[in-house]
DNA sequence: GATCAGTAATGTGGA
DNA sequence: ATTACTGATC
């Protein structure tokens, strides 16, 4: 029983039932990767199933790849002995990978496109467009159905159709709700949403809620194909089950409604992701879902902590119960390992004057924590609540001459070069793709105008094409001078000749051989500008990437690597081996943890964040946001707030965040004025409801009033004139 | 047709 | 502050 060693009691009952559907409640720090990666062993080693009937989904390619290495390791010990017991469980046919599939929602949806979307009218070879290429794509939509695109916002479009596809809302029902009432700028919305998706499929493309929406599709429509894929999947797992929203529900249920082996993991104290869709019910309702699941057995509720020290706990479990939303079962708060209090130095609050100050102050803490405390750089991490703020930390690392790394901000396969280049790949793998074909064809400059360009998407147009036909036919094309038709032919030989060469050359020669042809670099260079430099290495940086893909992929084809660096996401990328401080957002922090925790810009506007206010539901996110940030911390903590930020050009005057009150970080200047005994965080006992904390305070002597929150999670307000209330 | 300069619009979080 | 778009100039 090698597998369970290492366990405690909880986790190894979630590692061992598998006979029923199983809620796992994992606190922060309570061993959920090894749970899951000790279950899946479990299966394998104990169980005898056949990895191949194992699918595990996460939401980071990060995560994914760290469970794959653990349950590599656990697999590969012990090796030999256990070989003999393990029984197959069918597909016997199919080729037996020793490893089962671990992988982000979103490339198991593009995995299984890729094999079957053809049953549902679509051509496997699709290519798949990030959030930009959805914009821009929108933008032609808005273009063409003639809406101003200065009257109506092309992202608030794109944020609408994003909306409508995690709930699994196609743009025919969309339509269909709009009819029932009468909103004028839904209906609109419904007009761009059919464009935008014809257009998508004219260009054989998919953005990336598409992929989650067409796989759900797909298998309603082709029971059969939903039923191979059950087959296939037998036991199933999902990581972060409280960020998954309808649609990855749905993909979820549909795919375990067969053996309903499936066993989910989260914690929704961490849920932070409503703002795409993701439904906290999904996991709160989890029992009312799977029917089969024993509500005497689960949900089970690790909260044992084997991260932070206690003073950590104590914030985390203090700011948290303020929360309304949340799973009343399973008494949830965090509890030291082994109820052993474990030791540490107090959180520290610091209030600054300005952005500039509170940078200088962090920066001294790393160093003397780096200098005393041999903490090392890459166990220490600054959050904040936007992107935008990390520009002034950043100078101040730079400054200062700490290495620092920025998760987030523009991620690599952002860049203008980058996406330039993998336009390319992408019109040769799928020459419908328009977008990205009218993207190149002047990229470098090669005297094909904007002019020309249009010339040519009207005909194609008119002859109902895409836009790469009309390029094949450019000689048909009226109106365009023969200087124009002869520059169109030469880059149409280009991109024949490429793909022929697609076929023969691995992806990274081929790179290699097109940015050279087609003077990329070259062009560059003769620009040199500021960032020239910075773009030739990137460029560089790219054929590494793709060589380096070669090597540790079997799937070497230019499609395989498309799809890998479109899925890649910024967190992805980040080493956390590198001997450099991290800096990110709070969402970033989620699954990570460091020594040394900077929650920076405390300030009512910024976490919470201004956009929270108006909802109680949106302020508990924020409230969360917070929980995941203080949680990250193993035994270092500090909160920071400006009295002044100035941020966007503009300058913001800050209160401290209503969550240092809340999580009791007390500071001697916070008292209330006249010294009030019943302020916000002070403990108390009512005569009648008993034990409490006040959560709100307002007017002072005889008109004071106070909302507490009790044991049982009652809120009252009381006023302190008539209500009884002792402190204690 | 390419390039540059000035103007206008925008700013939460992310696969 | 940064970026996207427009119009004027080469």
């Amino acid at each position: 029983m090698d597998i369970l060693k290492g366990l405690n009691q909880r986790q190894r009952e979630a590692v061992k039932w598998a006979q029923s559907p199983v809620l796992i409640l994992s606190g922060p720090g309570s061993g959920k990767t090894m749970v899951i990666t000790h279950r899946i062993a479990y299966l394998i080693k104990e169980l005898g199933v056949n990895p191949f009937n194992i699918l595990a989904v996460t939401f980071t390619n990060k995560a994914a790849d760290e469970m794959k290495k653990r349950v590599a390791k656990l697999l590969m010990a012990g090796r030999g002995s256990q070989v003999a017991g393990r029984r197959s469980q069918g597909n016997k046919r199919q080729a037996t990978s020793d490893m089962p599939w671990i992988a982000t929602f979103h490339s198991t949806c593009a995995r299984v496109l890729r094999h079957d979307i053809n049953q549902i009218g679509f051509d496997r070879n699709f290519v798949i467009y990030d959030d930009l290429d959805q914009l821009n794509l929108i933008k032609e939509c808005l273009k063409e159905l003639e809406i101003d695109p200065k009257q109506y916002r092309a992202p608030a479009f794109a944020a609408a159709i994003c909306r409508a596809k995690e709930n699994l809302i196609d743009y025919e029902s969309y339509l269909i709700y709009t009819k029932t009432r009468e909103d004028f700028y839904r209906e609109m919305t419904a007009g761009v949403y059919e464009h935008y998706q014809k257009k998508l499929f004219k260009n054989n493309a998919l953005d990336f809620d598409d992929l989650i929406m067409k796989t759900v599709e797909l298998f309603r429509e082709k029971p059969e194909v939903l039923e191979k894929y059950q087959e296939r999947f037998i036991h199933i797992l999902v990581d972060e089950y409280q960020d998954t929203n309808h649609a990855q529900y749905a993909f979820t249920k549909l795919l375990a409604s067969k053996y309903k082996n499936i066993c989910v993991v989260g914690d929704e104290d961490q849920a932070i992701y409503a703002f795409r869709s993701a439904d906290i019910r999904n996991i709160l309702e989890f029992e009312k879902d799977y029917k089969e699941c024993k509500p005497e057995v689960f949900p089970l509720s690790m909260m044992e902590d084997y991260r932070s020290t206690q003073p950590i706990i104590d914030l985390a479990n203090n700011l948290i119960v303020y929360n309304e939303e949340r799973r009343k079962d399973k008494g949830k708060i965090i509890l030291p390992k082994g109820k052993k209090k474990r030791k540490g130095p107090v959180p520290v609050l610091q209030e600054l004057p300005d952005e500039l100050e509170e940078a200088d102050y962090v920066l001294g803490e790393v160093r003397r924590l780096h200098g005393e405390k041999k903490v090392p750089y890459h166990d220490m991490a600054v959050f904040y609540r936007v992107n935008a703020q990390s520009r002034v930390l950043e100078d101040a690392f730079r400054k200062a001459r700490i290495p620092y790394a920025v998760v987030g901000a523009l991620g690599f396969y952002e860049h203008k070069e980058i996406k330039d280049i993998l336009a390319y790949l992408r019109v040769l793998i799928n020459p419908k793709d328009s977008l990205s074909l009218k993207r190149i064809m002047n990229v470098p400059p090669r005297g094909i105008g904007k002019v020309t360009i249009q010339r040519m998407m009207d005909f194609a147009n008119k002859k109902k094409i895409t836009l790469w036909e009309a390029v094949r036919k450019v000689e048909e094309i009226k109106g365009l001078s023969s200087r124009s038709q002869w520059l169109v032919k030469n880059f149409r030989n280009l991109m024949f000749k490429y793909m022929e060469l697609t076929r023969s050359l691995g992806v990274g020669e081929l790179i290699k051989k097109l940015i050279k042809e087609i003077g990329y670099i070259r062009q560059l260079e003769k620009a040199d500008t500021f960032t020239s430099e910075m773009r030739i290495e990137n460029l560089k940086e790219l054929i590494d990437a793709a060589n380096q893909f070669e090597e540790r992929n079997e799937d070497k084809s230019t499609q395989a690597f498309l799809e890998d660096v479109s899925l890649i996401c910024e967190i992805d990328t980040w080493d956390d081996k590198a001997k450099a401080v991290t800096l990110m957002t709070l969402h970033n922090a989620k699954g990570l943890e460091f020594d040394t925790v900077f929650i920076t810009g405390m300030e009512e506007g910024f976490l919470p964040h201004a956009n929270a206010f108006r909802e109680e539901m949106e302020l508990e996110e924020e409230r969360r946001l917070c929980y995941v940030g203080i949680t990250r911390a193993k035994r270092h903590l500090y909160f920071t707030y400006a009295d002044r930020r100035r941020l966007y050009g503009t300058t913001y005057w800050g209160l401290a965040s209503r969550f240092i009150a809340e999580a009791g970080i007390e500071r001697e200047e916070m008292a209330v004025p006249r010294g009030e005994r019943f302020k916000v965080g002070v403990i108390i006992i009512h005569p009648e409801f008993g034990k409490g904390k006040i959560i709100k305070a307002t007017g002072f002597g005889e008109d004071r009033k106070v909302e507490v929150v009790f044991a049982g999670g009652k809120r009252k307000k009381l006023a302190i004139k008539y209500a009884n209330l002792q402190r204690i």
